[in-house]
DNA sequence: TAGACCATGTAAAGAGTTACATGATTGT
DNA sequence: ACAATCATGTAACTCTTTACATGGTCTA
């Protein structure tokens, strides 16, 4: 029996709990809408182009198109292979795409990121600015080289209008702009703060 | 008993797992490196500057605390207040200032973002232009207040030359730095998605 | 012959969120 | 009268990762 009203009121959790987030589902289903994929496929499409945005392990992703399959949002087909092992199918139902549609217009929670690599910049004050210069400078090698990812995805484009590619290739179109955008802002802030640095080796600041 | 080797070795867990990230640790340390703080001060840093690269609620940030104390980390105090509750400050102590020195330095894996509302640009094709385009502003405005509470902090540090600040600030003005500039390339990118989606609207690709 | 790729999972643990709890003070 | 701020937590749950498991094919 619950307690007796006054000092507090009962919250009813209305809803399953979780009408925010769930965009491992919705990210699954936006990759589905270009055709039909396996777990397996799936995987490497979170760790290649759409990766800049979000990303899942297989371990998370067998079991969430078995929930969605449950929910009949996709459908799976078994597909026999020679010489490789068989695989099951996704695509997409009426229903998924439905409620894709509606989700996609939601609006969305700034985007809090994680980042921590800036964490390690944050304390960059308690080492000598030769050593962050070398930490600063490893991450960037490695940015330099995810832009170049992009860069070599962004010519598979080339030459198509973004105003006038068919809807199927807007979405990705937009969001490769995105990532290749968000790398360049962070090497341009790389070549500042690694100018800043050495500065600081030359003439070190008072303590 | 372990099973018979043969079929596969053991694998022991070297070190007590979870050598890399553990960020939200050194992302307190970092903070406290600042001065002594009590858990609710350093919510409200999550929830403000610091909040563009990490955060965390309280309930994960008083356990957090906890453990960094019984392990030698930070040292707390109880502070007596009148008007308001009582509460406990954290220092960091030379150890944890140790540690923290050594994993600035440590190689960071790559940024894996995850951005909702990128999940949901990758499926912009399945709706009209315009319903895309008032998603599109809605995020747009939240960045601007975002990025104008940034400009705030940044007028802080106005005139100091970043070369000769104190070690303390160089961190914080660094990462500053980092949030701005990736809100700038946040808004460019906005400008031109919307672009091209109003031109959508005027000529409407082929199906 | 060693490694990478294809393909799909289970089990356990760690990280993070939501909901709830408490209670004084200050502002509207 | 209501909400916000200060201050610190517990409990339950979800989300995500790490480690492990299997086994054929294809490449260096």
């Amino acid at each position: 029996m619950p307690p007796a009203p006054g000092k507090f009121r009962w919250r009813i959790p209305a809803t399953p709990a979780k009408l925010a987030e769930m965009s491992l589902r919705f990210a699954i289903l936006g990759l589905l809408t270009a055709g039909e994929l396996s777990g397996y496929e799936i995987t490497r499409r979170f760790e290649q182009s759409v990766g800049y945005f979000w990303h899942a392990r297989a371990q998370q992703i067998y079991p969430e198109l078995a929930r969605l399959e449950s929910e009949g949002l996709v459908a799976g087909r078994a597909v026999q292979q020679t010489g490789r092992p068989d695989k099951r199918v996704y695509t997409v139902t009426a229903r998924g795409l439905a409620e894709l549609a509606d989700w996609v217009v939601t609006p969305s929670p700034l985007t809090l990121t994680k980042d921590e690599f800036l964490v390690k910049v944050w304390s960059y004050g308690l080492v000598e600015p030769e050593r962050a210069i070398e930490a600063l400078t490893a991450h960037r090698r490695q940015q330099e080289e995810r832009l170049a990812a992009y860069r070599a995805i962004e010519a598979a484009f080339e030459g198509a209008d973004p105003v006038t590619v068919p809807p199927a290739f807007l979405g990705p179109y937009l969001t490769l702009r995105a990532g290749i955008q968000f790398i360049e802002a962070f090497l341009a802030w790389a070549v500042e703060a690694e100018r800043i640095l050495r500065a600081r080796t030359e003439s070190p600041p008072a303590p």
